[in-house]
RNA sequence: GGAGAGAUGGCCGAGUAGGUCGAAGGCGGUCGCCUGCUAAGCGAUUAUACGGACUAAAAUCCGUAUCGAGGGUUCGAAUCCCUCUCUCUCCGCCA
């Protein structure tokens, strides 16, 4: 959510932002309204003042036996207008907040303004992709081949979009979880946090996935009010909303493991074999809280520390800034890291990595005191992948096959496998 | 699921026969004074949002709103009425 301030007092900022991002919002309505709100405001705090004193007068004129009851007429049709015109206030702040809520981040500076993905720049790349002197299988048979990936029975139990991991393949996926979250626990200094799969309302809100997305979220049944998280973002950067954290407290750096469940609509016939887009996978996930001054340094930082689990892995990668046609919604600039996925052909998001400055926090009223005493602050809040779990195990599969059908086991993850280094028929 | 209790400022906690209550008191915080230092003490101050005036911008000043949320009664509501939400305790059930 922007400042409201902010978008009066800029219009051609936000103008140009909802242009670069090849998007709209009602800006003219949006201006209009608000100019209609303060004339209104200024209007009824007129008769509220008014009515304020003259109560007064009227219990003055009470205690002293004096007759009140003209006055009080009076008052009772002030009281009426008022009624009135706060209903009216009422209406055009419902309208206002609906259209600020629709109304993306500004995205920075040192973000390259393009239509779509394919207007996203490469900043850097890893590695090289992965030649095979045989045919290379998509994971999706090779998972299948080594019985370690059961897609046909996922969808018995469940439905398309889902897997059954076994084996080697379950035994993977749980020490990849490991694998990340202590790398960054112990060398990157992320505390460890394992959050509620399901959020409120608010929480989903706070970081923006409603109202706006409400349509890409599995809802309860039986509770309206209750999500299943589409990432641990949710829940870990709703940890602070609503609470005034002290400067000492920042940076704050957590990470958490959870599942990740999202209703893809939208996205029917893409990507529909394999681990690639599923209802439901299981992330690591980066979250930090920082100061104003610091969150586009410690952007790149995020970024290197999930970048480093491809390294240990030996995965090669690229990573690229999304343009502004490509950014999304409460981000003001996002790194994507790419994994090289052979059955592509071409490499394959496997981590987003974003800053929303004082986007989320606005929205999610996460605030800090710069000095003591100081009136606070919005903090800007970070996060990242670090990484998807399924990509990764996908990515591996593909990688590491070798032309007798098995799967080498990356070095790193061994001790995480009970020693196993191969994962044969 | 059954029974009961409660939601007030950073925290604790008064305030229910409606009228200077944005809200006593305490703790905590800040500023100043004082004691050779520390402890203690004294004085003052101490919410947020929105709108307006003044500004280059602040500071400042004025106004309005806010005592879980929403609605109602009333000239006037923290105080009365209705609805909802949440928290806590006990019982039951349960990994």
């Amino acid at each position: 959510m922007l400042d409201v301030k902010f978008v009066r007092q800029n219009p051609d900022i936000v103008r140009r932002s909802l242009q670069n991002r090849r998007t709209e919002a009602d800006l003219d309505r949006f201006l209009k309204l608000d100019e209609e709100r303060r004339n209104l405001l200024f209007e009824v705090e007129k008769l509220k003042n008014l009515r304020n004193s003259e109560s007064e007068e009227i219990a003055r004129k009470k205690k002293a036996k004096e007759p009140a009851d003209e006055l009080i007429a009076r008052m009772k049709e002030v009281s009426q207008q008022i009624k009135e015109m706060d209903e009216k206030i009422n209406e055009v702040e419902k309208s206002l907040e609906e259209i600020l809520l629709t109304i993306p981040n500004i995205p920075d500076d040192s973000v390259p303004i393009g239509e779509s993905d394919a207007d996203n720049v490469e900043v850097r790349r890893w590695g090289e992709p992965t030649k095979f002197d045989f045919e290379p299988k998509p994971h999706w048979d090779i998972g299948e081949d080594l019985d370690i990936l059961d897609f046909e029975r996922a969808r018995k139990i469940t439905g398309s979009r889902f897997t059954v991991y076994k084996g080697a393949g379950a035994r993977l996926e749980r020490a990849l979880i490991n694998f990340m979250l202590d790398l960054h626990t112990q060398k990157h200094n992320y505390k460890e946090i394992f959050p509620p799969f399901i959020v409120n309302r608010d929480s989903m809100t706070g970081t923006g996935q409603l109202p706006k997305f409400e349509e890409d979220a599995f809802k309860l049944a039986n509770n309206n009010d209750y999500f299943l998280i589409p990432t641990a973002e949710v829940p870990v950067t709703n940890l602070h909303r609503d609470e005034i954290l002290s400067k000492d407290d920042l940076p704050i750096y957590y990470v958490a493991y959870s599942g990740c469940f999202r209703a893809e609509a939208g996205s029917a016939g893409r990507d529909t074999r394999g681990l690639i887009r599923q209802h439901q996978f299981n992330k690591v996930e980066l979250v930090k809280f920082t100061d104003a001054q610091s969150s586009m340094q410690e952007l790149e930082k995020l970024t290197a520390d999930a970048e480093e689990v491809l390294e240990l892995l030996g995965l090669p990668y690229r990573v690229v800034v999304l343009s502004t046609g490509d950014l999304g919604f409460s981000s003001a600039k996002t790194y994507d890291i790419e994994v090289w996925m052979p059955s592509y052909n071409r490499y394959v998001e496997i981590s987003s990595c974003s800053n929303f400055k004082d986007f989320q926090a606005r929205r999610a009223r996460i605030q800090y005191r710069p000095e003591k005493g100081a009136k606070p602050v919005y903090v800007h809040t970070l996060n990242g992948s670090g990484l998807a779990i399924g990509r990764t195990t996908a990515a591996i599969l593909e990688n590491y096959q070798q032309s007798d059908g098995s799967v080498i086991i990356p070095e790193v993850l061994r001790e995480y496998m009970g020693g196993l280094n191969k994962i044969d028929i």
